[in-house]
DNA sequence: TATTCTCATACAAACGTTTGCATTTGTATG
DNA sequence: CATACAAATGCAAACGTTTGTATGAGAATA
């Protein structure tokens, strides 16, 4: 029943030449006479003939295609991210296999495993688990990877990230200079870029004479509804005196300013709050959130872009490069008021 | 410089065997000694040996592996679908190449061309563009297909959709039963979907004994900032007396609750509305938007199991099926009041 | 007329796998 | 001892391409 895709061959038999002339006379190759090709490109349109792209596979040992791993694919950050592969990858001519991972570490595992077939002529990473043990296959292999996001260390491979610490440190920085004296932090799962989060947080409390309270950084596991962590942001405002907080997600930072509502505390007034990745939301939500830039787009071009260069050039490359995209603090009201900000209106 | 993966070749010449007979030890097949299939099976393990999926799929003609073309990737609503899509994939042993098309017909024919060189069992489309030449070639080619959110008429294949008209119609009933007489309607493009949401509106109006007035109807092209509709919404709302809004999307919705805050005006004592969707923001926004349920994930996995259905069972079936994923209003505080529901708190 | 040259085309190998069929070896049966 | 049969393995084709090398015909040169 199923119909077959015509063929060289066919094409060859109908005009009594050899699949190798078809070959060549569709790849206008000076070896053939021009009378033959012309009957060829004609009798190739007629059956709109397509060249089977896996015989091609198979022949040029190269699928032009690259296998992305990643964690979240219902996620404004990754979802961003994923449209900056696939866009570099359109106009390089490849396709992307996508597999999110779910953050799950078995989806992972067999994620990787099914890219180590020669399915895919790289692989873009965004690494979640603890089991390195089949990246080490995969680099093995001479796969060439390129990690985003977030990066295991030990792996000489490219990396495209943000400088997560810097970016902490700018947005707890930040609410230092809008008067915050006080700050909380509440972040997700304890996870590599929330860890150097953190550590930003706590280098611009520490240079502005604070002494760093334990009581006042919260991790949330939260991961019922929409992830607002609104329990753990309550106890965390449950704390006498705080005037400002850094939430390591956007929606962490709207589930304060829900809080904030109950308890009558007025933001940016009485607290001034800072988010991160600067989703929609922040942008919608009254008050009008300020977040840390988290350049989604730009780290998926890069990350293919240097995938695709390292497909092109496979003598392994000796310098692999960190690219760091250029974050910042976007102030809306949240933060609006202090020295350098007009008050909110 | 590069690696060559190991073949079976390697293997059998290594065992001096030949190749057919690591094959068939591998597979386990009752036709190999069982101490050969030992040595086989060790030294594939030692080497971890995968078998070279593009050979693989020449030989079977098979690719396990489908396409999706998608209008955005950064969409709650496709990347709930897309979630599903690919769980449902992932637990059948296929892969998706995935390709935004960003709601450019452009996109769309490269996408569909890429498809038809064989390197897709299957094809999952939203279509959106106007030209279905390209499909018709597809289908011509018997590839499956199966349309999803979307679907054009005129092809004889699978369709999973949400009925877009019951769904205007219950939520614009639903305005109508806490008490709104003149109701407002604001959507994006006038594309299928909404034109169906538009034709339940007017069915709910009508039967409610209402006349249907034009200047309650607004298309709005807002693609700035978050495509809340900003300015035509204000324009929806200088309409007299209006106390009802029905907006296809959360976003306009969203859009719509923040002017009427401007404007003094209370939600959902003055004027009820209500969204399309339930994205996050719909809960998480202040007033809570009602709204109506658009089952992305569960589309996703359905679109996807009628596709492998279809894929393994390549005799073109007769009866194609078009599945409704049901929906159903949620009621929040934008439209909580009126008799059968308690007023906002 | 014989040699060389050019042009056009065909042949065959290669990519890595599966699988129908043939071959080899050994053992049991008549 | 010859035949049959089974078990284990090898051979070769096939999937659809590309590409290096061989082959053929015709024309130009000596």
């Amino acid at each position: 029943m199923k119909k077959k895709p015509i063929t060289i061959l066919d094409i060859g038999e109908e005009l009594n030449i050899s699949a190798s002339t078809v070959s060549r006379a569709l790849a206008d190759s000076s070896l053939v006479n021009s009378e033959t090709k012309k009957k060829v490109v004609e009798l190739a349109k007629k059956y709109n003939y397509q060249p089977n792209f896996t015989a091609l596979s198979l022949q040029s040992n190269s699928t032009k295609t690259i296998g992305v791993l990643i964690p979240n694919v219902v996620h404004e950050f990754f979802g961003l991210v994923l449209r900056g592969v696939e866009d570099h990858c359109h106009s390089s001519g490849y396709s992307c296999i996508v597999y999110p991972t779910n953050e799950d570490p078995d989806r992972e595992i067999s994620g990787i495993k099914a890219l180590m077939t020669g399915r895919v002529d790289g692989v873009l990473l965004s690494f979640r688990g603890k089991t390195n043990l089949h990246i080490k296959q995969l680099i093995e292999r001479n796969i060439p990877l390129v990690f985003f996001d977030t990066a295991d260390e030990s792996f000489a491979t490219h990396r495209v990230l943000i400088d997560d610490k810097k970016a902490g440190y700018l947005a707890t920085k930040h609410l230092i200079e809008v008067g915050s004296k006080k700050i909380g932090f509440i972040g997700g799962s304890e996870n590599i870029n929330n860890q150097l989060r953190l550590e930003g947080y706590k280098q611009a409390v520490s240079e502005a004479g604070i002494t760093i309270d334990p009581q006042l950084i919260v991790y949330s596991l939260d991961k019922s509804q929409d992830e607002m962590g609104l329990e753990d942001s309550e106890k965390l405002l449950s704390v006498k005196g705080i005037d400002g907080i850094f939430a390591t997600t956007d929606m962490f930072a709207v589930g304060v300013l829900k809080n904030l509502k109950k308890i009558n505390l007025k933001c940016p007034e009485d607290i001034a709050v800072i988010g991160f990745s600067n989703w929609a939301i922040s942008r919608v939500y009254e008050p009008s959130l300020s977040t840390v830039e988290q350049p989604g787009y730009e780290m998926g071009i890069k990350a293919a872009e240097l995938l695709i260069d390292q497909i092109k050039n496979p003598e392994t490359p000796s310098d692999f490069k960190t690219v760091l995209i250029p974050t910042e603090v976007i102030v809306r009201t949240s933060t609006a008021r202090g020295n350098n900000v007009a008050h909110s209106t």
